[in-house]
DNA sequence: AGACATGTTGCTCA
DNA sequence: ATGAGCAACATGTC
């Protein structure tokens, strides 16, 4: 599921349901080495437990949860981060705390008044784990996020001619300048760009470079406003939340119509992902 | 049955 | 050394 707005989603659904009591009572973790690759379940399950939840951040697809626990006559203090990668199928979700873990709930935080569950069907997700005072450096080392002043269009544009033969859609999904795009977001930016999604990052002229850096930072404005929410528990549902101006709606299919002109949407590989884009305001230019 | 999926990574080849 | 392209990962759904 999660792009950047979906990860900030479920970071406040999990920050608002351990508001009121904070502290895990107990963590059940599931048997999937994948997912824990660096994270030793039992270290961590140590370390969480009795602790308390206090902070929380997301940048691009990643989540960040802090944990405290202040040191007692017969235990040390605790300082414990939790990263949290969602894949493509990742979810966090609030359960009542009773709740017995399902097949694929690998991860589950008991409070007093709920359980914390994260679930991931397919095992593209990924946990971290960290103890210390300072977050971890692979959180520190995360790219800019598009919404701030240091993703400049400077930045974009040198980073496009670095990627200069690669699709601009491709691109796009780079991590490592582009926090927290994935495929939806980055059909929704060229589109709203008026960019064809197999142009060369190269060739791209100085002004479509602003218009697209532009874009990248409403649409992720944008994602932020219309999805991230308050972190309330009703389900999340991208299709009703999302409004049929935009091209998220009309993607998914054949068959589906450009918002903004009204013809047909074109679908096809490009960059290794399935892309949609309106031919009659997307043209590739051949240079 | 078969195609396809909002992601990343590790491998090849240029 | 750097960049581009692709298979692989694991499971569910249409």
């Amino acid at each position: 599921m999660p792009e950047l707005a979906e990860a900030e989603f479920f970071r406040k659904r999990w920050t608002q349901a351990a508001r009121p009591s904070p502290t895990i009572l107990r963590v059940h973790t599931h048997d999937a080495k994948k997912l824990f690759r660096t994270a030793p379940a039992p270290a961590l399950r140590a370390a969480l437990t009795d602790s308390a939840l206090t902070a929380s951040a997301a940048a691009g697809k990643q989540i960040l949860f802090r944990f405290q626990r202040p040191a007692t006559s017969v235990s040390p203090a605790i300082d414990a981060w939790l990263g949290i990668h969602l894949g493509m199928t990742g979810d966090l979700s609030v359960a009542p705390p009773a709740h017995t873990p399902r097949k694929h709930d690998h991860l589950v935080l008991y409070t007093t008044a709920h359980a914390l569950v994260f679930a991931d069907p397919r095992l593209f997700g990924r946990i971290q784990f960290h103890l210390g005072p300072d977050a971890p450096l692979w959180w520190a080392k995360i790219a800019p996020a598009l919404i701030s002043p240091s993703f400049t269009v400077a930045a974009a544009a040198a980073f496009l001619n670095r990627r200069a033969r690669a699709p601009i859609k491709a691109v796009l999904l780079m991590q490592e300048r582009f926090p927290g795009i994935g495929n939806w977001m980055a059909d929704e930016i060229l589109w709203r760009a008026a960019i064809h999604p197999a142009q060369p990052a190269g060739s791209l002229r100085p002004a479509e470079v602003k218009t697209l850096w532009r874009e990248c930072r409403a649409v992720a404005r944008l994602a932020l406003a219309t999805i991230a929410g308050r972190g309330d528990d009703l389900p999340l549902d991208l299709n009703t939340a999302i409004p049929d101006t935009w091209l998220f709606n009309h993607r998914w299919s054949d068959g589906g119509r450009c918002p903004k002109t009204k013809k047909n949407l074109s679908r096809a590989d490009i960059g290794g992902r399935t892309t949609c884009w309106s031919p009659a305001r997307q043209k590739l230019r051949k240079n």
